[in-house]
DNA sequence: GCAATATGGATAGCCGTACTATCTACGCGC
DNA sequence: GCGCGTAGATAGTACGGCTATCCATATTGC
């Protein structure tokens, strides 16, 4: 197909198209011509998945290319592929090297520790988990310790965590790992989404004043 | 204390501080002579609160603004509070009026109502979850239905929900508020990290090949 | 008392991200 | 054979979030 069917079928305007072929974001086409080139189904999909993680997922299109640079590296294993999204989508520290950052680092190791989590001692997600340590303590202004603020949830990550990677075995390689992909990016949004309604619900619960907005019943009964 | 000190306690530039005044992010100081004005506890508590929303949470300067304003009305009880604090951190959907998205906004709305959730009908996370089902079964290629998908982690997050909420319960208004945004803000970070790692470790011993973790930075970027 | 520095206020400029527009030379399809 | 589509290149745009500069006035250290 050319240009504009694959963004008909696609609904990416040709320009952005052409923006993500400039990118390396999509492989170039089959040139057929000096000025044409066929693009075909595994082009469609690309788009596609670029799309998902791009407009729902929020990654940027820089952490987008090294993951479809992983994706469509067969010397990449499925584990090897997670490692790089993970570090795609996860926020760089923005204050490493304070005493209390330090401290807060080290807290957090020690949780993952206690917890038997075998990750890369150098994951991104741990140094996010000081500055998050960090700034609820400075926001809160208590001394919440790593396992008190993170105990929970923990526990919660790690029976979602293996039921979700357990959803994506049995396939061959390729689909697992964009399942998976797919899955850490767009599972996580959607954790999120559902923690925010069950916030609403339990804060109804607790804080509501009675007036349930229009088309409740008022009655505010849960499960 | 003047802008210098303010400042200096909470590490943010002098500019940006103008910035945050003029964005009206923060309050004017106390006006004491026709160029030069006064700042409390209060703006340095207010200045701490931007910062963790923004540079950790990864609310927009808008959304910031939205939050401090509901937060500093006592017109709005805790619930409301907590309705701005997720409207202004809840991406909009980017494509309603599709069938295939109408189709999904409405199982979604059939699930919440299956759990017992009471949700506002408009609740901006609502349309965010038929993104995230459409997103999901297009790249995935399956049917997924939004009880499968979204069933196991909504369970969980109500679990988790209900803790959160009831850890904010028993102090002041304002206190409880902020606590609240903090917590849904930065326990939303917190929790998706924690899910990246519990990941990590789930997909290391699904996936993992036994040659633990060499060093490296796991980035690969262009350009 | 006085120079050096800081302050508040305003305006303008900068940087990164992600597109969007325009232009050119050529090919395809009726 | 003529108009639209296409590939490729270059330039421009929109937005968010700062950062720089300027000015007139205050404060501070000596």
């Amino acid at each position: 197909m050319r240009i504009s069917e694959l963004s008909a079928r696609t609904g990416v305007p040709v320009p952005t198209v052409k923006y993500y072929l400039r990118e390396g974001l999509l492989p170039p086409g089959e040139r057929t011509d000096v000025n044409q080139a066929r693009y075909d189904e595994h082009h469609v999909d690309r788009l596609r998945l670029i799309r998902a993680l791009v407009e729902v997922g929020g990654v940027s299109l820089d952490g987008v290319r090294s993951v479809l640079t992983a994706l469509a590296d067969p010397g990449f294993g499925v584990h090897d592929v997670l490692g790089i999204v993970q570090d795609a989508i996860t926020p760089r520290s923005a204050r490493p090297g304070t005493p209390e950052w330090a401290g807060a680092r080290q807290e957090v190791a020690a949780l993952v520790g206690d917890l038997g989590w075998d990750v890369r001692p150098g994951a991104p997600a741990l140094d996010q988990l000081a500055d998050l340590l960090v700034a609820v303590r400075t926001v809160t202004g208590t001394a919440t310790t790593a396992a008190e603020y993170f105990g929970l949830a923990a526990r919660i990550a790690a029976d979602l965590a293996d039921a979700e990677v357990r959803s994506v075995e049995g396939t061959d390689r390729e689909t697992m790992a964009r399942n998976l992909v797919a899955g850490t990016v767009l599972g996580g949004r959607a954790l999120d989404a559902l923690r925010r309604l069950a916030h609403e619900d339990a804060s109804g619960r607790l804080f509501g004043d009675g007036t349930a907005h229009p088309g409740g019943d008022g009655t505010a009964s849960r499960k």
